[in-house]
DNA sequence: CTCTCACTGAGAGTGACTGTCAATTGGTAG
DNA sequence: CTACCAATTGACAGTCACTCTCAGTGAGAG
């Protein structure tokens, strides 16, 4: 073998191209007639390919619509190049970097993947699944980035809120009929965090109650 | 009959009793074997009961876990009773008044569940999903409060951000090993919102982008 | 005691998903 | 070009969560 893990040759090519044609299959057959009703063996039978390989390249039915869209790898070389001041401007740049997909190119297809997402509950649930296991893979990136353990209360509610912040956004701009590009409304929501939300405003800031540590977060670029 | 929806009665708390045999048990096959590794047709006749009713109690095998144990009705009449200023004020009062169960008694079955939703993936998934429903109805309600459209984009990442906050209270409750009461916690990670997370400490306060509006967001109580 | 109807249990059926195995096909070395 | 290897595929059988239907039963009302 040559080098495991390339991404050209033959085999590889039709296995995209495959699995491109498999999603634009479904997700016609969904607006179509439904998600619920349209069975994983009617999407294979409609795109030449076997109920198996189906499983074998997305794993679960509601993967076939949420594949790559709304999570991200620590492990990602690209997030070693985004090199950011507080956690803040790093998820600006992460957004970019890393989940173009999201925010970038082809946001009518982004559209179309909410919209089907949003109308039925099993989708809506696989959906929080995802973006809560992004909010642990922010967590570790924080975590690493701040010096600080992974279960650290201040890592753990900001990497939470951070998330619970931008599907927020993504409920907004569902809600208001995809209301200017998606890119837009995420970074107003950042806007919201770094401006404190303006929710405590009447209450005098506490002295730091026992926490692990409450040093300014600012995240050392690397 | 007499008065539907009454809580008394031979029938009402029969069905209750069943209900909560039906979870021990679960709880206990589940710790014994592995959540995927005990089918429902098992919890039923460990049960003394028919897997329909299990069905018709619980719904779904994961409720058998999660009912009513994450979520919150905004048609609860507790709620009108709530009466507070800031948005993260009211949730305090929501959490000790509404969900009760969470924070307040029988905290070592909270831990026991807790351990059982981190240890399996479809649980995971599940939790989300009702921590994000929750999510929805706490919009609804900051929405009402704060008189303003359910998809205004403040309401709509201050409900998010909040459960969020709370759903990374509950990771760190749990990675730490249980430590401390949840009660204590979450009041930290209210905190923590309440003192801006610092995250966006250096950041210059921006002069409020082309959002919806922004005047203090002070919760009127009814 | 009797009527009634809400609830229960039994059973059949659907579809998502898994595991296995033989056939096939792309990549590679001779 | 050919032979070989390894990865991939499709066919098939099986499991289990979940739904629907329907007949039987027991709680509750008069």
């Amino acid at each position: 073998m040559t080098d495991p893990g390339q991404d050209d040759g033959l085999r590889h090519r039709k296995r995209t191209a495959a699995m491109a044609r498999i999603q634009a299959v479904a997700l016609d057959l969904f607006d179509e007639r439904g998600y619920e009703a349209v069975t994983v063996e009617q999407i294979a039978e409609a795109s030449d390919i076997s109920p198996s390989s189906v499983y074998r390249y997305f794993g679960t039915k509601e993967q076939i619509v949420l594949l790559g869209e709304f999570e991200f790898d620590a492990s990602d070389a690209r997030l070693a190049t985004v090199d950011a001041g507080t956690p803040l401007e790093f998820t600006r740049q992460l957004l970019r970097t890393v989940m173009g997909r999201l925010v970038g190119d082809d946001e009518q297809r982004t559209r179309r993947q909410m919209r089907l997402v949003m109308s039925n509950p099993a989708l809506e649930v696989a959906l929080a699944g995802q973006v809560y296991a992004a909010s642990e893979t922010l967590g570790e990136v924080f975590a690493a980035r701040l010096e600080r353990p992974t279960d650290d209360l201040e890592v753990q509610v900001l990497s939470h809120v951070v998330v619970g912040a931008l599907l927020g956004g993504l409920h907004h701009w569902h809600g208001t009929g995809f209301a200017g590009p998606l890119r837009d409304v995420l970074d107003r929501c950042l806007d919201l965090l770094e401006r404190g939300l303006q929710v405590g405003a009447p209450v005098t800031p506490t002295p730091a109650p026992g926490g692990t540590s409450s040093r300014p977060t600012r995240l050392p670029s690397r």
